[in-house]
DNA sequence: AGGGTGACCCGCT
DNA sequence: CAGCGGGCCACCC
């Protein structure tokens, strides 16, 4: 690895564009670890930074998962991007849904 | 250094 | 649809 997990984490979940998101296994996959999933959770709990939009990042079941400021916050912000959640749970799913690949 | 923890995932009941 | 159990992983005491 020539970066830390987490720092990968990070500059792979920038480049999920606006209004789009992408789940944690995805994440996870792309960066050669598909069983990773959760430590990549546990690498944006501790984001701090405001130029990583972890909120783009979901449960790859379509639900919304967690977030340090709470789940309503998540849904907001995701919402204002204009991703329809209902039922804490991402409508079109697999429409929004991005693919990510590693440059790092 | 070893074990606990969590924004997960998948399969089965 | 809801619960449960086991597996996997990086991180933080």
């Amino acid at each position: 690895m020539r970066k830390d997990f987490r720092f990968r984490v990070f500059e792979l979940t920038k480049r999920i564009p606006r209004g789009r998101v992408s789940t944690y296994a995805e994440i996870a996959a792309a960066l050669g670890k598909p069983k990773a999933a959760r430590a990549v959770g546990g690498a944006l709990s501790k984001n701090k930074s405001k130029d990583v939009p972890c909120h783009r990042v979901i449960a790859s079941d379509g639900t919304v998962g967690g977030f340090n400021r709470g789940t309503g916050e998540k849904i907001k912000l995701l919402g204002s991007e204009g991703v329809r959640i209902s039922s804490g749970r991402v409508r079109d799913f697999q429409t929004v849904r991005v693919t990510l690949k590693t440059n790092i």
